[in-house]
RNA sequence: UGGCCUAUGGUGUAACUGGUAACACGUUGGUUUUUGGUACCAAAGAGUCUAGGUUCGAGACCUAGUGGGCCAACCA
């Protein structure tokens, strides 16, 4: 089988670029670098997948390195979690290492810079250093500390290291630009002193790295040979080179490799929220049941939904990676999870919303095992039987008393067939007081051969299983809750995320095992939760089937056509012009009707100043110049006064060699 | 009043050293079907933000403009 060559990103165009520029193969080293501070979610995911991918791709070890140098906000359980859930998404991981394995030598390294001249310690506030720090539009100033000996700088640092001094009394900095146009140039710090124990090195150090002093260095500690991020980094890279080079002069000889830093786009979802922070705030605040619910976008909550590793890395690949800013459409994570279950999962039939339904010539007592196919996609499957009897459950939305044709389901007077199991026809129903159908009544035919539109899924309600089901929607009701300044993210959850019900399945699943997939036919996917008890199986609805059905029924009243109607209503009538100008030369004759049409109605919203833009236009783009005309004789018409500018323009159209244009220029005249 | 990054169908990503846009999702039709699922077929949808330039030729290169993003934590 020949695999397509699949097109490069453009992080591998570098490293195909660097090995043929030499580096060689093995040299190839990459991590993955998170904080312990709170759990994976989907956007890590792509971060995973990068490097991992490569990984991969090229059999290069990838370290999975803990980034662990603030005390304050790290703890084990997050450290046991990323884990837990990288080794899940199916990666291995060189080795398992932390930025704190690394204190020693970057202190040492930091003495040499000390006494290089390249590292000073401050002793001023931090509210005086910010405001000599400047802003990104203003250059800094020096700070009066800035110019301590060598040797003083050598003697506060060691005391800093020995405990002497409280938290925030003082800092170490970099010495390198106070006006230098990146802020993270202007004499960063690097150290800071914190009283608090590590979950590591507990209570050794009471001075911990920064993370750009840190991280850099861990990497060339570890010859990570490309080092991937994503683009809030890009400004740090200048910072990451300057340690860098500066520590390459100490210890070239045991690490001869300079790590590149390279930057990517992260991910965004649409209607989710991809701040730490954030997602804490919501377990904090109970929102959801914890950092696994199954409405988090966490690596643990997809895992508990049912998403299944391939279907994640099947997404991360279908994304892509580049350098702008994107949106991923959640349509797009469910069509991966689809595509992976649909071939795995066992089908079985569920009734989540049931009405009775009574064969009315089916003898009393009688029941029947019949033969179900466990998946029609994969032949080694098997089989299983189900019982049928006289009684069953269908679902309400499967039965209208009266329909028209292209209701393919249940109706009075109407056929229609059960899934593995025989012909009915609708004949009558019950009804309570209110005119609720309590029970339909059908009787049934045993020639299964007979062609019939619609299929339906049944329980046999004697055998049925009583479970729980939940049923998930979006936890926020907008497409971008985080990107409102003026409105809380927490404004937009949606109050009907969960929705918990009493259902009804084919007691086959009374083995099923938590954490097992399974489709109900014509319904969706859903797995086992953990919340099952012996008495009662839990199941979450991963993802439902697509369904062409549901997306006939909304009314022809919602116009869904809104974001192209909102472009063309912001775009300003020049911008659209110009575009449907460039175009206009090109475009066969009745088109190009079109185009002028349109095009002299627009220029109603045109101003003398914008046409004026427009008259040195280069000669060979003729569409344009066509426009430009076209706007003119609506100016014109509309009283604008003949100058030369305009007699020139006019004059330069009609001696054009594009008939198209002088036509226009002479009817103008 | 600065620096850096970025701009390709609705969305995301491609287009090897410049040779007139491809793939996936989504959308819309159709075929098959004991899942209105799957599979299969087809269609619509951008002429690459704008302008100028280099070139025989620009989505790609250069300049400017415009839009979007990032940068002022003793966080990472």
């Amino acid at each position: 089988m020949s695999e397509e060559p699949k097109s490069l990103n453009f992080i591998e165009h570098i490293i195909e670029e660097d090995l043929k520029a030499g580096l060689s193969k093995d040299k190839l080293r990459f991590r993955f670098p998170p904080e312990p501070n709170g759990y994976l979610h989907i956007g890590h995911t792509k971060a995973i997948g990068i490097s991992f991918g490569l990984g991969e791709k090229y059999n290069a070890p990838v370290n999975l390195r803990f980034d662990d140098t603030n005390p304050a906000k790290e703890e084990q359980e997050y450290v046991d979690a990323i884990k837990r859930d990288i080794a899940w998404m199916g990666y291995e991981w060189a080795n398992e290492l932390y930025s704190s394995d690394y204190f020693q030598t970057l202190f040492d390294w930091t003495i040499q810079l000390i006494k290089d001249g390249k590292a000073y310690v401050d002793s001023q506030s931090s509210e005086a250093m910010a405001t000599q720090k400047g802003t990104p539009t203003e250059p800094g100033v020096d700070g009066p500390y800035r110019n301590r000996t060598v040797d003083e700088n050598l003697e506060l640092f060691l005391s800093m290291k020995a405990g002497k001094f409280d938290e925030g009394k003082h800092i170490l900095r970099a010495k390198i630009d106070m006006q230098h146009p990146n802020m993270l140039m202007r004499d960063p710090i690097m150290y800071r002193v914190l009283k608090k124990e590590h979950h590591r090195t507990k209570a050794n150090w009471c001075i911990y790295p920064m993370y750009d002093w840190t991280h850099g260095e861990s990497d060339y500690i570890e010859q990570i040979s490309h080092s991937l991020c994503s683009l809030e980094f890009k400004p740090h890279r200048e910072l990451y080179d300057w340690f860098k080079e500066h520590v390459y002069q100490y210890a070239s000889n045991e690490l001869p490799m300079q790590p590149k830093q390279r930057e990517f786009a992260r991910l965004n979802l649409s209607y989710t929220i991809m701040s730490k922070r954030k997602l804490l705030q919501l377990v904090q605040n109970g929102v959801v049941s914890g950092w696994d619910d199954p409405r988090m976008p966490t690596i643990s909550g997809l895992r508990r939904r049912g998403y299944t590793p391939k279907s994640i890395r099947q997404f991360i690949d279908k994304v892509g990676v580049a350098k702008r800013e994107n949106v991923i459409d959640v349509s797009l994570l469910e069509f991966c999870i689809r595509e992976d279950l649909n071939y795995s999962a066992p089908r079985v039939m569920a009734v989540l919303d049931p009405v009775k339904l009574i064969i009315t010539n089916y003898p009393d007592g009688k029941e029947e095992w019949l033969e179900a196919e466990n998946n029609q996609e994969d032949d080694s499957a098997g089989f299983r039987k189900v019982p049928f009897s006289k009684a069953l459950y269908i679902e309400r939305d499967d039965f209208k008393e009266e329909a028209s044709s292209n209701f393919f389901r249940l109706k009075l007077g109407g056929q229609v067939r059960l899934k593995n199991a025989y012909i009915i026809k609708g004949e009558t129903v019950v009804k309570d007081s209110n005119g609720n159908i309590t029970e339909i009544h059908c009787t049934y035919s045993t020639d299964t051969e007979q062609k019939v539109k619609g299929t339906l899924h049944w329980v046999s309600i004697k055998h049925a299983i009583k479970v729980e089901v939940r049923e998930y929607d979006r936890l926020f009701r907008d497409e971008a809750p985080d990107s409102h300044p003026e409105t809380d993210f927490m404004e937009f959850l949606n109050p009907n995320s969960l929705k918990i019900i009493e259902a009804f399945v084919e007691p086959s699943l009374a083995e099923a095992k938590v954490g097992e997939r399974f489709q109900f036919q014509r319904l969706g996917y859903f797995n086992v939760d953990d919340d099952s008890t012996e008495d009662l199986l839990v199941f979450n609805k991963t993802v439902g089937l697509r369904d062409s059905w549901a997306k006939q029924k909304p009314k022809p009243q919602q116009q869904q056509n809104t974001p192209q109607a909102q472009q063309q209503q912001k775009r300003p009538a020049i911008d659209e012009i110009k575009k449907l100008g460039k175009k206009y030369a090109n475009l066969p004759e009745d088109k190009q009707q079109k185009t002028k049409t349109v095009i002299l109605k627009l220029a109603e919203d045109v101003s003398y100043d914008e046409v004026q833009d427009l008259f040195n236009t280069s000669v060979k783009k003729t569409g344009t110049r066509i426009a430009t005309v076209l706007m003119l004789s609506v100016l014109l018409k509309n009283g604008q006064e003949r100058n030369t500018e305009i007699e020139e323009f006019l004059a330069s159209a009609k001696a054009d060699s594009n008939t198209t244009l002088v036509v226009e220029a002479n009817a103008v005249g």
